[in-house]
RNA sequence: CGCGGGGUGGAGCAGUCUGGUAGCUCAUCGGGCUCAUAACCCGAAGGUCGUCGGUUCAAAUCCGGCCCCCGCAACCA
């Protein structure tokens, strides 16, 4: 049996909406990552999968009007959802678990009730602000204003029974392993994670561990009533889809602990923090280590459902192919920090790395192989000086290349390779084949030298792209004439491998080239187009739960009044100066930022609602006495204002009531 | 003094932990080649490494002050 074991996993993505580029980022540096230990000889493990529980779950079903599992059954296995998803991208996962399946569930029970009956789950008193509409506990910290940090109502004091996991017991322990060894990488995240929840003020919380708001999770079996708070429910994943607590699976002693757990930074605290204290309450063995790569950005914004900028993998794999995809996300970003994707820089690697690079370079060997020999080489071989420093660097490739992949460094170890890539474009430019050609008797045996040292180097750093494009690479193979042993790990450390009279085939163009500037406004458009589509038609402020009494109500004053002048504020953009009429026989000025939607012109003579017993307010050096009233929503997630304006035949200074 | 990340030729980034020629891609300019996907190869111009000060024989790199940008409710890698 093999003793070299690898076991790799990605966080289990939370199915409440699509998956975007970011899931696919990260998703494809583990599966390069699974891929290469593969490729090195080691009995690799990937497991990927869905989370499934929880409140948000809860509530998108209902909003769609099925049940929680319908709703994760559609986004995580229907046509286009995530297991489509990873089999376009070419996701090599070993195993993919999802949180509803009957096995986990069972063993989380298990798992639960252990961390109970050794006292490290306890039962408590939650104790924080409540919303009630939003049936969400907020922690002081957490609060806008003193208000719901989701809908800016009020909140109130409240408690709830529920269990309390006993992190602080483990905060020495954690804060060693994270300070003292690598267990955490990047470093740079180790000390946001122990300066923010560890040596903060009140040290490390014990973390609450059951929910009794919703059902839609993980019952507590001696409990009924509360549900396994989704951390604890999704963190165990990585060792019940190995079998741990369960009977499905059977690969616990074999592929624990993993090597290592790659995962967005967000979510570092919990992998970082909770999941090892949660293994040292049930005395298991640590994982080794925990990597939190970055984020992708959107034209140097942060991606977001909300923004409606999300990056849609199954739109650019589609448009550019998959393996330029997966090349790109992991060729341009260093994966410990946050890279900025953009619409031009994709195409620009695809075009320079892919196209003008690799892909011209295959082309320019195999193109010549046939045209010159037919694609069969003849044995007779003449090296020469010119050949030394293609071949050092080819050979010791694989070394350099190793040294990054063992860091997570793929953008490095990409960039290893297309130096030799480089370097074998030049060496065509150096031999200049063509002018060999020209006498195949007198130079024959030069010129199938040159093309086959060419191959050779092509074959060595197609076996070490392999792990990032698998298709396309194979493709390379294919064109190359290179066998199943000259795409070895092993293989990639020696020059030499292909047969002596090696056959090629040229074959179609692997990575055309794009059209910057047609494929840049054609990418907008539809990203654009996507963007409107997923923001919601007509928006409304929520209501508002406090009750205000009457005679508050009957505090303010809001009366008719009548735009005798109105113009553009200097210096502003967005406010307007109203001159009104409210009866009293004195002018009231007021300010409004509503310049966005008005010209002052066309407001003069009508009829407008102010409420006029607010405390006047200086805006840009002048008084404002008072509020125009507005209607307000929110269109395709634009914003919409409307004044309210009554029936001009109501006198200036009525009041309303 | 809440926490963290960042400021490097026109653009985007690496290098900073482990001080010692400032590197990569793109863009620009000049040249070469014609096998190849208007691709490839060579050369040039362009940076006081945010700023001020300190340590040092030596600072992008270590230390301190200051300025500016970004993230830190949720959805979310």
């Amino acid at each position: 049996m093999n003793d070299k074991k690898f076991y790799i996993t990605t966080p289990i993505y939370y199915p409440s909406g699509k998956l975007h580029i970011g899931h696919a980022y990260c998703t494809v540096a583990t599966d390069a990552m699974a891929r290469y230990k593969r490729l090195c000889g080691y009995d690799v493990m990937f497991l990927t999968g869905t989370d499934e529980h929880g409140q948000k779950i809860e509530d998108k079903a209902k909003e769609a009007g099925v049940t929680p599992q319908q709703f994760v059954d559609g986004i995580v296995a229907a046509p286009g959802g995530v297991l489509d998803l990873w089999k376009l991208m070419n996701i090599s996962y070993d195993r993919f678990i999802r949180t509803t399946d009957g096995y986990h569930v069972a063993s989380i029970q298990k798992i639960f009730r252990q961390m109970y009956e050794n006292g490290d789950i306890y039962k408590g008193a939650y104790k924080g602000k409540y919303c009630k509409p939003c049936e969400s506990f907020w922690t002081e910290s957490q609060l806008v204003d003193g208000k719901c940090p989701d809908c800016g109502r009020e909140v109130v004091d409240a408690e709830e029974e529920a269990y309390f996991f006993r992190a602080s017991k483990y905060a020495d322990r954690v804060r060693d392993l994270l300070l003292n060894t690598d267990f955490l990488e990047p470093k740079s995240r180790v000390h946001e994670m122990v300066n923010n929840f560890i040596d903060c003020e009140g040290g490390l919380q014990d973390l609450c561990v059951s929910r009794t708001s919703f059902t839609w999770g993980v019952p507590v079996d001696f409990d009924p009533g509360h549900v396994v708070y989704v951390w604890l429910d999704a963190l165990f994943n990585y060792m019940t889809a190995l079998g741990y607590q369960n009977d499905k699976y059977n690969d616990l002693d074999k592929f624990w602990p993993a090597d290592v757990h790659f995962v967005g930074k967000e979510i570092v605290r919990f992998h970082a923090i909770y999941w090892p204290a949660f293994l040292m309450s049930l005395d298991l063995p640590l994982p080794k280590k925990v990597y939190g790569h970055g984020w992708l950005n959107f034209n140097g914004d942060k991606m977001s459902k909300s923004k409606g900028n999300v990056v849609d993998p199954y739109l650019l794999s589609e448009r550019y192919g998959v393996d330029a995809l997966r090349f790109f996300v992991l060729r341009t970003f260093p994966f410990g920090s946050d890279g900025n994707f953009t619409n031009e820089l994709l195409i620009q690697t695809i075009n320079n790395d892919l196209a003008n690079d690799l892909g011209n370079l295959v082309s320019r060997t195999t193109a010549m192989a046939e045209k010159y020999f037919d694609g069969k080489l003849p044995a007779g071989r003449q090296s020469a000086g010119l050949d030394q420093e293609l071949m050092g660097m080819a050979v010791s490739l694989r070394d350099r290349y190793e040294e990054q992949m063992e860091k997570f460094q793929f953008q490095n170890a990409l960039e290893e390779v297309f130096k030799v890539i480089q370097r074998a474009n030049k060496y065509i430019d150096e031999n200049a084949p063509w002018a060999l050609a020209k006498d195949l008797a007198a130079n024959g045996e030069r010129l199938a030298a040159v093309l086959y040292n060419l191959l050779e180097t092509v074959r060595i750093c197609t076996v070490l792209l392999t792990p990032f494009m698998p298709d396309s690479c194979g493709k390379i193979f294919a064109q190359i004439g290179a066998g199943e042993a000259a795409r070895t790990w092993d293989s990639a450390r020696h020059f030499g491998i292909l047969p002596e009279d090696v056959q090629v085939h040229k074959g179609e163009n692997l990575f055309p080239r794009i059209d910057m500037a047609k494929e840049l406004a054609e990418l907008e458009a539809i990203q654009e187009a996507a963007k409107k589509a997923a923001l919601p038609a007509i928006e409304i402020e929520p209501q508002l739960e406090e009750k205000v009494d009457f005679d508050t109500f009957c505090k303010s004053d809001f009366r008719a009044v009548k735009v005798k002048a109105c113009e553009n504020v200097k210096k502003s953009d967005k406010l307007l100066k109203f001159t009104l009429d409210d009866g009293t026989g004195t002018d009231r000025q007021i300010l409004s930022g509503i310049a966005k939607w008005y010209k002052p012109e066309e407001l003069i003579g009508k009829t407008l609602v102010a409420i006029v017993n607010l405390p006047p307010r200086k805006m840009m050096g002048q008084e404002s006495q008072g509020m125009l009233i507005s209607a307000v929503h929110t269109e395709k997630g634009e914003e919409k204002l409307h004044l309210l304006m009554v029936d001009g035949a109501i006198p200036a200074g009525a009041k309303l009531c």
